[in-house]
DNA sequence: TATGAGATCAACT
DNA sequence: GTTGATCTCATAC
């Protein structure tokens, strides 16, 4: 396997951790897999939770980085980011779509598919998949029932505009793995 | 293939 | 009361 993330990985800026989080495996009590598509948001972009200030949902994101940021999405779903920079910057990586490697059992049982393609292609179906709630906000990222290690080679990384949002649509602040067949929807070569 | 409704909660007007 | 960093299912072309 290769190294453990460290929580300095995580005190940089947003979108080079972004970038290099692409073909980095995420683990959630053993279960998950590559990460195959992010979007950054930093305190300063209209579209992020913290553009407007602190809130009891989105507390987490002005504290230190390097732990798990988990808000509920509108009413149903979770969607799980990396908070990242340093402490008061409120920035986070929201993480989209992993490519499912490890407990493809649990997750199909989870999600009740079986298309392996399916079960992590999006933010609240990766939640779904990993069980990730909003039980787990604010825990640190590099430590149990957290996992994460970096990619072991280079990978070709495709920039786009983010999905789902309907503020500051035009910045290119999606990353994905090029070529991907995991994504939640296809980037722009 | 493509659009539309519903689920349901925190934050905002 | 409305909107949103979403997903699923039903109905229509």
């Amino acid at each position: 396997m290769s190294r453990p993330l460290h929580r300095t990985f995580f005190a940089r800026d947003v979108h080079a951790v972004a970038r290099e989080l692409i073909g980095a495996t995420f683990l959630f009590k053993g279960v998950g897999g590559r990460i195959v598509e992010v979007e950054a948001y930093h305190h300063t972009d209209p579209a992020a939770h913290s553009f407007r200030g602190r809130t009891p949902r989105n507390a987490v994101m002005f504290g230190p980085p390097g732990v798990a940021y988990v808000y509920r999405s509108y009413g149903i779903h979770w969607c799980v980011n990396f908070v990242c920079e340093e402490e008061g910057s409120a920035s986070a990586v929201l993480i989209r779509a992993i490519e499912p490697t490890e407990g493809l059992r649990a997750m199909r049982r989870r999600r009740g598919l079986n298309d392996a393609r399916l079960l992590c292609s999006g933010p609240g179906r990766l939640c779904q998949a990993l069980a990730i709630t909003g039980s787990h906000n604010g825990l640190a990222l590099d430590k149990p029932p957290f996992a994460l290690f970096a990619r072991c080679k280079d990978v070709d990384v495709a920039i786009g505009p983010r999905i789902g949002i309907t503020k500051a649509t035009e910045l290119p602040w999606r990353y994905g793995q090029k070529g991907s067949t995991f994504l939640s929807k296809p980037l722009g070569v």
